[in-house]
This record gives structure tokens, C-alpha cells and sequence, in this order.
DNA sequence: GCCGTTTTCGGCCCGACTGTTTTCAGTCG
């Protein structure tokens, strides 16, 4: 059983613990999940290790079920839980608005199985019948419905984004002094579920009427003085939460999150006899507010580093921060250049002209450009021919121009591990990305040895898209990305933070296991046209979340170690 | 169910909004 697997049966354990009505028993198994999920490493290791235990939050009674679960592939006490609901319950509790207290007096009382059951109840008026329900209530489970049977999953950061600035900057225009886009947009995690804004204003209510006012706003959820959430046409959630400006700062802190990142720093306020709470930080005895305005401030007085948002997900960082290690990230403007860009000349839609001037407006020391190999077909991929002439056109753009335009290519790592041109071909670039973009479904043991075959050749720079995932549409192929990493970081060969939305692979955490194991990074776009080179903003966003530093990024290099870097890669 | 520089038992983050309530439980952020 792998990490996930076993993390999706503790995930179970919550829920159905949930509807039992232990809410800390609850946590406790998230809490454990969460763990798992994020684990470095095996947990069947762990236990035949017999280190279960050292995982955080898990205890005696988890590394138990963990261990039955490891050997067997089941938990005899899951399989109990499940029992006492019927297989409906897993949608049901998808139902927004119907949590865990309703759920088991709807099944109780009314006999609901599943999501037909409940909409039919309501279509008959029988659950006003229950004791603390309406008509209201009926009516709210029939837009619940709704809103499951209609929702996508959770949005793209690159699609999430310009939509949440799009609305700060309606607020804006409307007289909200402080605006910010907060929750996992801030954090930039690589899918949102929903939108949330904060406002800082001594007119709330001004503020609230400029939001559910926005053109897109289809529907309003609720709609309070200090917080509201509306729908927008496509279904997307948007929460704002509106603050008087002194405590701007520590809402910005609750608002941003993580929920886990919040839970603990809540703790440590007890601990140092504070309160913490979106309105500020205060002394438990007195009362008297101690930090707000600003959100540093709320770190320091608990005697703690800032923490930047990227990194707020509790893994580790508020320790880190206490003990001042955290790393000093990687910005945005520490990169000098972009590395994957695909041309006209495949299938891209800028030429390597509009592509390096677009660079060079950016700001950039430098541009790689990439198009796909022969093989890639359906990409147009190029002959050794075409490649080798556009190494001379990039030769006479960087001279024409006065800045580095270096010829690269995305070449195919094709079934055998071997590069899609031959090794003479490549030696004329200046520098070579590999890409698997074929025949995904092989078993772990030949992908990973097609790859590794792949690092070995010399040619190699670059690992594209190590693990071949597609946000919401397909599952990376099966690899063991640790060998991979330890293998690309001996060889020299650079892995890729590729920034396109559907992609963002490596994902966060598996940058943060790669700088672990000495990998050099390389952050770029993938972009088909120069306005795609703004996706760097979610490579670098990525990758601070994998807590990169500059020192861990290749193309945060000048040009010269740049290049010195693909000189002696596969040395 | 987990956990411990004040504890091995007794806590476990804290607040807004809704609907149905006659004082608050449930759900969500
Ligand atoms: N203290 C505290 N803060 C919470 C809790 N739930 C949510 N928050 C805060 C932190 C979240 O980042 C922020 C926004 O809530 P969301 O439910 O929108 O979560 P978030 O944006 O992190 O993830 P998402 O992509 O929307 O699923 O509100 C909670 O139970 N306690
Ligand atoms: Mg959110
Ligand atoms: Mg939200
Ligand atoms: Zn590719």
C-alpha cells in the first residue's frame, strides 16, 4: 500500500469518526492522514522499522491500523465503521451546508441513504418535519445538491488568480483602502478551491455592498457585516472578509492560513499566555491588544521569524521559524531567465525573435528557447535539419539584439531512454531538456530505468516534467522519483519546476525532497506564446512552497555559470 | 486518538453567519 493510499483510509477514519461525534478523535485521524500524506519516505518502512510512532500524530491505537493496513491491505475497523452508514454517505456529506450532526439525523430519523433519497425529501417537505430544520432548510439542501452535482473540483492557481485580482481591484476602485488576495491563492498552492479576499475598512458595510455588487457575482451564500461569500456564474466561491484597519494585519494572518498553520500558532499563543484571533493578538489576563496592524508583528511577539505564506502549510515551519532557520527564499526577481519557451518553428506562437524581445522587456539576462523533437508529431516536432539551422538563427538574434538567446530543445526521452536526436545533433545546442511524452503506462521498474538511462547521456541538462502529472486530468506515470532525484543531482543534470498551471511539476514537495537530496533546480514556463512567460510567478510560487533558496535554482545563475553548469553536466 | 520545559489526565483554535430557536446548535472560514 502506498503513503496515499493508506492517508485516504485514515482520511475515512475522521469522517466516519466525525458522524459518531468525536470531533478530537476526529482531528486526530486528519491530523495522522496529513502526516502520511506528507511523509519523506515509505511508511511500510516505518514499520517493519518499527518507527510508526515517530510520525507526528500518530500514537499507539493509529500505528496500529497503520501496521494491519501495511501488512493486510485492510483495517478490520474501518470496515466496522463503514457498516454503521450506507455507501450514500460518502456523497452526502459533500452536500454543503449538511455536516456531520445533520447527516446522522437525516439517516436516523428519515431514513436518507444518499443524495436521491435526501433530494426527494426535500422536494416533499419532509424534512421541515425535524426538530431545528425548515423551510429554509429544505431549500438550502436543494442548492447543496445543486452546487456537488455541479461543481468541477477545485480550480487552477493560474486560472484562480487573475480572477481574484480582477475582484480586489473592483474593491479597490470602490474606496477599500487595503485589499489582498489571502487563503491558498496567497499561498499559492497549486489548486484552489475557493476564492478568498480580505478588505481593511472602517466602512464595512460600503465594502460589502461593492462586492456583492461585482458583474460576476451570480448568487450571494450569506452576507454578515464582517464576512460574506457570493457564487460567481461558473459556481466559483468567493469569501470576503472585511476588518478595521487596525487589525488588518492579523486577519491577514487568520485568512491566509493554512487552517493547520493557524491551529498551531494558536497554540503557541496560549502557551506564551496570549490569544490569538483574526482581530489580533492579546494579552490573555488583560486583554490589551498587542500586535494587529501588521502580520510580522503577530510572528514576532510570539518569537517568531515572519513566516512568508508560501511556507504556511504545518510542516514544520512555525519550529523552524522559532529556532530562526527558516530558508530565505527565492524571489521572483532572482530569476534571469527563462529556460523552456516552445517557438513557432513547433508549437508555439511567437517566433524566437518576439520571444527573446519579450525577454529582454522582462527584465532577463538571458532566454532559452525549446521546441519538441522529431518524434512529437502532433507538436510538430523538429528535424535534426531545422533544429541545427536554428542554431544559427539563435547565433545571429543574440548578436543582432545584444542579448543571450540561448537554443535549447524539449527532447523526447523515448521508450528505450534514449534522446530523440542523436548525441551530435545535440552537442551543437546549448543546452538539452529531456521530456517523456510517451507510452506513460509502463510499470515502476521500466519507467524508472528509461529515465535513468535517459540522466545518463551525457547530452542531458534538464529533466522536464520529472513525473508527467496533469492537474485533474492524469496521474504521473509510476517512477521512483527518489532514485531519479539522487541520480539527476549525481550526474548533474538539472530537474525542472515547470510553471504551466497544469502542470507545476515538480510539485511543491517534491522540490523541497529534491533540494534535500542535493538537486539543482531549474524554474520555467513551458510557455507557447510570450504571455505565458508570466507563468514564472507560479514556478517560483512553487517552489517556495518546496522552500527553495536562490542557491538551489540554476537560472537564478548569470549567464557565464550558466553555462558553465551544461558544460560539465554528465561529467 | 494524541500529547506533555508548568501536566501521563484533561485538554484539544477561535469566531461569523444562518435558521430556528426562545437562547443556540450546526456549519463553515
Ligand atoms: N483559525 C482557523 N482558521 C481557519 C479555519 N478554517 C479556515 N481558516 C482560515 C485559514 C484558511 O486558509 C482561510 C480560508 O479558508 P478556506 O476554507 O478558503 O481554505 P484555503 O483557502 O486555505 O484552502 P482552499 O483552497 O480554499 O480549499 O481561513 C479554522 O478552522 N480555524
Ligand atoms: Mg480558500
Ligand atoms: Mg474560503
Ligand atoms: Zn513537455
Amino acid at each position: 500500500m502506498t503513503n496515499s493510499e493508506i492517508a485516504a483510509m485514515l482520511y475515512e477514519f475522521a469522517e466516519l469518526t466525525d458522524l459518531e461525534g468525536d470531533v478530537f478523535k476526529r482531528n486526530a485521524y486528519r491530523r495522522a492522514a496529513q502526516s502520511i500524506e506528507e511523509l519523506d519516505g515509505d511508511v511500510a518502512e516505518y514499520d517493519r522499522e518499527g518507527r510508526l510512532e515517530s510520525i507526528p500524530g500518530v500514537g499507539k491505537a493509529i500505528a496500529q491500523k497503520i501496521a494491519e493496513m501495511v501488512e493486510t491491505g485492510r483495517s478490520a475497523k474501518l470496515e466496522e465503521l463503514r457498516s454503521k452508514f450506507p455507501p450514500g454517505i460518502v456523497e452526502l456529506m459533500k452536500v454543503p451546508e449538511i455536516g456531520p450532526r445533520s447527516l446522522v439525523r437525516l439517516h436516523q430519523e428519515l431514513g436518507i441513504k444518499d443524495l436521491e433519497d435526501l433530494r426527494q425529501a426535500a422536494l416533499q417537505h419532509r424534512i421541515r418535519s425535524l426538530k431545528g430544520f425548515g423551510e429554509r432548510s429544505e431549500e438550502n439542501i436543494l442548492k447543496g445538491i445543486a452546487v456537488v452535482q455541479g461543481q468541477g473540483g477545485r480550480m487552477l492557481l493560474g486560472d484562480a488568480l487573475p480572477i481574484a485580482e480582477a475582484i480586489a481591484a473592483h474593491l479597490r476602485a470602490g474606496g477599500c483602502e487595503e485589499v489582498s488576495v489571502a487563503g491558498s491563492l496567497r499561498r499559492r498552492k497549486e489548486t484552489i478551491g475557493d476564492i478568498d479576499l480580505l478588505a481593511g475598512s472602517d466602512e464595512p458595510l460600503r465594502a460589502m455592498d461593492r462586492f456583492v455588487s461585482y458583474p460576476r457575482v451570480a448568487s450571494v451564500v450569506s452576507r454578515g457585516p464582517t464576512r460574506s461569500t457570493v457564487r460567481l456564474a461558473d459556481g466559483t466561491q468567493v469569501d470576503l472578509r472585511v476588518v478595521p484597519r487596525d487589525s488588518y494585519g492579523a486577519a491577514l494572518q487568520y485568512f491566509t492560513g493554512s487552517k493547520e498553520h493557524n491551529v498551531v500558532m494558536r497554540r503557541i499563543a496560549i502557551q506564551k499566555g496570549f490569544r490569538l484571533n483574526e482581530y489580533g493578538l492579546h494579552r490573555r489576563d488583560s486583554g490589551e491588544m498587542v500586535a494587529g496592524a501588521q502580520e510580522a508583528e503577530i510572528y514576532r511577539t510570539l518569537g517568531l521569524d515572519p513566516i512568508p505564506p508560501e511556507l504556511r502549510e504545518g510542516r514544520g515551519e512555525i519550529e523552524a521559524a522559532g529556532e530562526h532557520r527558516l530558508p530565505s527564499l527565492l524571489r521572483l526577481e532572482d530569476i534571469r531567465g527563462d529556460m523552456h519557451v516552445h517557438t513557432v518553428m513547433s508549437d508555439g506562437r511567437a517566433t524566437m525573435r518576439e520571444i527573446a524581445e519579450a525577454a529582454f522587456r522582462r527584465g532577463y539576462e538571458y532566454i532559452g528557447v525549446t521546441d519538441h523533437s522529431r518524434s512529437l508529431h502532433i507538436a510538430h516536432g523538429l528535424t535534426v535539419d531545422d533544429l541545427l539551422a536554428s542554431v544559427e538563427e539563435a547565433r545571429q538574434l543574440t548578436d543582432e539584439l545584444g542579448f543571450p538567446v540561448l537554443r535549447g530543445a524539449e527532447v523526447d526521452i523515448l521508450e528505450d531512454g534514449s534522446l530523440d536526436y542523436p548525441d551530435e545533433a545535440l552537442a551543437q545546442l546549448d543546452y538539452v531538456i529531456g521530456s517523456v511524452h510517451s507510452r506513460f503506462k509502463m510499470d515502476r521498474r521500466t519507467m524508472t530505468e528509461r529515465v535513468m538511462t535517459a540522466l545518463s547521456n551525457r547530452e542531458l541538462n534538464i529533466l522536464g516534467h520529472p513525473t508527467g502529472r496533469l492537474i485533474g486530468r492524469r496521474e504521473g506515470y509510476d517512477i521512483d522519483i527518489e532514485q531519479v532525484m539522487d541520480e539527476a543531482a549525481r550526474r548533474g543534470v538539472a530537474l525542472e519546476v515547470n510553471g504551466f498551471p497544469d502542470r507545476m511539476d515538480l510539485s511543491d514537495l517534491n522540490c523541497r525532497k529534491a533540494i534535500e537530496r542535493g538537486v539543482t533546480l531549474v524554474l520555467d514556463t513551458d510557455a507557447h506564446g510570450v504571455e505565458q512567460l508570466d507563468n514564472m510567478r507560479f514556478a517560483v510560487g512553487t517552489a517556495r512552497r518546496g522552500w527553495a533558496e536562490r542557491k538551489d535554482v540554476l537560472n537564478a545563475l548569470p549567464l557565464d555559470q550558466l553555462r558553465r553548469f551544461f558544460r560539465v553536466a554528465g561529467a
